[in-house]
DNA sequence: TGCCAGGAAGCCG
DNA sequence: CGGCTTCATGGC
């Protein structure tokens, strides 16, 4: 992997495979569309951002006109090497055909590195809900409680993921009236752990991944599966395994019920996310 | 209509 | 600890 920027775009040659549609369209991240030219746009550091696969050929545009940086390629793990990954997994698991056909159906997914706060609160809005819906919270809580972004021609374009602060001095009323239902006060204790200094959550990207689900599952509203998934897709734990229905669901059908997910290996949520994405899009039968 | 959605808290035995 | 109920909301 080599790359060249140019101002407020950053090309990437020999990404080895990435996959903008699976990597974006496989429930780790609620703020990107696909365009009409196929590109993929959303917002992640208060910045419109754009990903156009060309080939072998990544381009990344910041479509607000901010300078790129390499900030980007970590974002969507281009800097790491997932053929190794694979192979890791392979060998934790020999002879297991479903992860086989599970890891060449989500070849090219890339674990990102997301925003740790935004995850934090989008996760949370996730639990008892379903995508669709979960992605419809999020934008009414970024156009509330975001920052406005506009695009080069000073059109509006989104809004920035909203802080701590922001969503605290909204308070949970109104954080309420985006839609959240019951997860209210949870999205509101969040904000308030941050803000107050309770958590840091860029500081438990230095931690263990069982430091760093121990501790964010001290917010209300934060249990197993919603700080696994923080720690997978925000806190640098690749080793993070979240259950959900649908990897409940892959480990019924094809795994005994006494198996342990820590024999998936130190990729183990790159392997849960090869299982999601197998079972939820292809029902297990690609 | 009832059921489910990338769950977790509260309560009960 | 393990199991059950409840928690808003919308789409089907």
């Amino acid at each position: 992997m080599n790359y060249e920027i140019n101002g407020n775009t950053i090309k990437i040659y020999g990404a080895n495979g990435f996959c903008a549609d699976k990597t974006f369209d496989c429930g780790q991240c609620f703020r990107f569309e696909k365009s009409e030219d196929g590109a993929w746009e959303g917002i992640a550091f208060s910045h419109l951002i754009s990903v156009k696969e060309d080939g072998d050929t990544i381009t990344l545009s910041l479509l607000d006109g901010a300078p790129a940086d390499e900030r980007l390629i970590s974002y969507l793990a281009l800097d790491r090497d997932y053929e190794s990954f694979d192979r890791d997994i392979l060998s934790c698991t020999q002879g297991d055909e479903t992860m086989k056909r599970a890891i060449e159906t989500g070849k090219g997914i890339r674990i990102m590195r997301q925003e740790p706060f935004e995850t934090l609160i989008s996760f949370i809005v996730s639990q008892n809900n379903n995508i669709p819906r979960i992605k419809k919270i999020i934008a009414r809580l970024c156009a509330a409680f975001g920052e406005e972004i506009h695009d080069r021609r000073g059109e509006l374009v989104g809004y920035s993921f909203p802080t701590a602060k922001a969503l605290l001095s909204a308070g949970g009323e109104r954080i309420r009236e985006c839609g959240t239902g019951f997860r209210d006060k949870y999205i509101y204790d969040a904000a308030r752990a941050v803000e107050c200094g309770e958590i840091d959550l860029y500081a438990l990207r230095e931690k263990s991944t069982e430091e760093a689900i121990a501790a964010l599952m001290k917010i209300k509203g934060v249990g197993p599966k919603v700080a696994a998934c923080v720690a997978l897709f925000s806190l640098d734990c690749p080793d993070a395994f979240p259950i959900d229905v649908w990897v409940k669901r892959v480990m019924g059908k094809y795994y005994k019920e006494d198996f342990d997910y820590h024999s998936f290996g130190d990729y183990a949520g790159l392997a849960q996310q090869y299982l999601f994405y197998y079972e939820r899009f292809l029902g297990g039968e690609g």
